[in-house]
DNA sequence: CTACTGCAAGACAACGTTGTCTCTCGATTC
DNA sequence: GAATCGAGAGACAACGTTGTCTTGCAGTAG
């Protein structure tokens, strides 16, 4: 025997299934003593109504469920978004499922893919692939997608995104204006759209400057060592611009090593939990993670309650927290 | 015109829905040419299988998703869980369902419920009610509830628990062993499990020296104010063992705002990323967040695999980091 | 040449629910 | 007092799949 099924509690009611779906579902056509008997019924076989038989045959074929895609919902930028997500449903009455892709195209293939198989009525999805097209063909087309952090190539979609670019330009003009003129960009590998971004506005800045520009590739891991190898230069700079969390926080080590964190100015993007108790205090470029969790979230709803219009582009601006490292003054 | 349906696909390859349905599941006795003219029908229909219709009629009843409900998905404890129940769940195509539940009786109950009615084929449970009983009526009996984190009350199942209680001992003895005698211990209120455990380990080591307790209860917001308090007593203690993430930070603020953070010790429980960068380094008492969501998870998928032994607890062991500010000795 | 076997493929019911149609019966209207 | 109306309750089909049973047909043995 599994769980009771409507029938089950119609027969132990003695009124008819449809009763009973009325009944479950509040419609109010019902005689209260009719009513009262099926809630009874209901409660003593603990019946529970099945969501997926419901779904299948009602009109509307929602499955009150979004996919979400992040690159990892442990990494605070991720998880901030994703939270942001779940409070924006909860009102609506939508679960979400969520995915970490860990930058693997193909883990974002696959699990766009399953959350299509689920009938999912929306996805929210921060891309790692270089090219979304595979969604024409494996993403049940006029159901919903909105891009997050990064913008879509090859499929058309609402993105929300931070203003990288002038975010980052501001934060190197702050640079420039204490005096700085050597001043080095670490940053992701270009694959990645918002490195490219943030790069664009690390030249911009610097261009208006009249300064020549430093970059350096800083892979995740080993954030520590390249910034150990561009202090050692003959020349080196005195202010890093660093492009990411990981980057800033390797920076932050190799500063801190070479007991340079009071000589050499630093500027991360994006903020992080304690950066104002460091020493010094850590200036950044802050993201609204939660802005934009909310903002993709709403945009997706929007959708899915039949907004047609042309994909918009939705920008979350970034603000640049000056705290102490950032206003260090060349030596 | 909805999305195609098993049907379609049939019609379109002028073979019965039967035999679609073999093709797509992949059963072998299916003649070759069929199979590709099958095959060549979902693929230019853009056909997608329904797996709610699929779950409703089939025998296992499975769903395939589990439900994760955490304090808050965006805390980066409740995230290391998070992940790792994704990780393990990844390879047995299982999705996962997540909520985040901030202390609120209600939301847990809530969304237990709604996730049985989405027939989920499990549940990790971080439980925050002081009760759940409510199971017993809500969700579905047979179904498996795994809890994290803390231990349940009112309900029978597998607990993965931090060893909270001899952790926090080893750690005020570590303090105590450097000649420290005033150690105050800031927690918690003790409604949360965790925090009640925590206590219980300090209370454990106190007495076993001989020393007087000197307890406060610091809510997660007001953790600076407490600590400022209490450092301003007269007789002020010489070191402070905080017992969750944000009073430690919130003791971290006073401290320094105190310009004490030198001369009174601090160890904390639960680790953060950045303590080491902190000066002095923070001493914690570091959990493993990712074994724990990885052994619910596995707990978790053995019970859905017909496991049907007693319950339970596993434990998960806490290290002591000593980093620095740990070490400090008394004034 | 007939009867039997085996296997691929289709017909049909069923999963648990909701949409639609029909029926009954008491109340209202002229 | 007969015709009309309305509202509550049930019968039945349908949603998109899979389990089971039946059919048809080729191959084999007697």
């Amino acid at each position: 025997m599994g769980r009771p099924t409507m029938n089950d509690v119609a027969r132990s009611a003695g009124v008819s299934l449809k009763t009973v779906s009325r009944v479950v579902n509040g419609e109010a056509t019902v005689d209260p003593a009719l009513a009262a008997r099926v809630r009874a019924a209901v409660a003593s076989l603990g019946y529970r109504p099945n969501l997926g038989a419901s779904m299948l045959r009602r009109n509307d074929r929602r499955t009150r469920t979004i996919g979400v895609l992040l690159e990892d919902v442990s990494n605070p930028f991720s998880a901030a978004v994703n939270r942001a997500i779940e409070d924006e449903s909860r009102g609506r009455g939508v679960h979400v499922l969520t995915g970490s892709l860990d930058e693997d195209p193909v883990r974002e293939r696959d699990l766009a893919v399953a959350f299509a198989r689920r009938h999912a009525d929306g996805l929210i999805l921060a891309p790692t692939a270089p090219d979304q097209g595979y969604l024409a063909t494996d993403w049940q087309p006029g159901t919903p997608v909105v891009f997050v952090d990064r913008p879509p190539t090859g499929y058309r979609g609402d993105a929300v995104l931070a203003t990288n670019r002038s975010g980052t330009a501001e934060a190197v003009r702050h640079l420039v204006a204490r005096g700085h003129r050597r001043i080095a960009f670490l940053g992701d590998a270009p694959r990645i759209a918002t490195a490219r971004s943030r790069r664009q506005g690390y030249r911009d800045a610097m261009r208006e400057a009249g300064l020549p520009t430093c970059e350096t590739v800083a892979p995740d891991c080993g954030a520590e060592a390249a910034t150990l190898a561009l202090l050692t230069l003959p020349a080196r700079p005195t202010a890093l611009f660093t492009a990411q969390n990981l980057i800033t926080i390797g920076a932050l080590r190799a500063l801190r090593r070479l007991a340079l964190q009071h000589r050499v100015a630093l500027i991360g993007f994006d903020d992080f939990p304690l950066a104002d108790l460091l020493d010094p205090p850590v200036t950044v470029v802050a993201q609204d993670p939660v802005a934009m969790g909310r903002a993709a979230a709403r945009a997706l709803f929007e959708r899915i309650d039949g907004h047609t219009e042309e994909p918009r582009e939705i920008s979350i601006r970034t603000m640049l927290i000056p705290r102490g490292s950032g206003e260090l003054l060349p030596a």
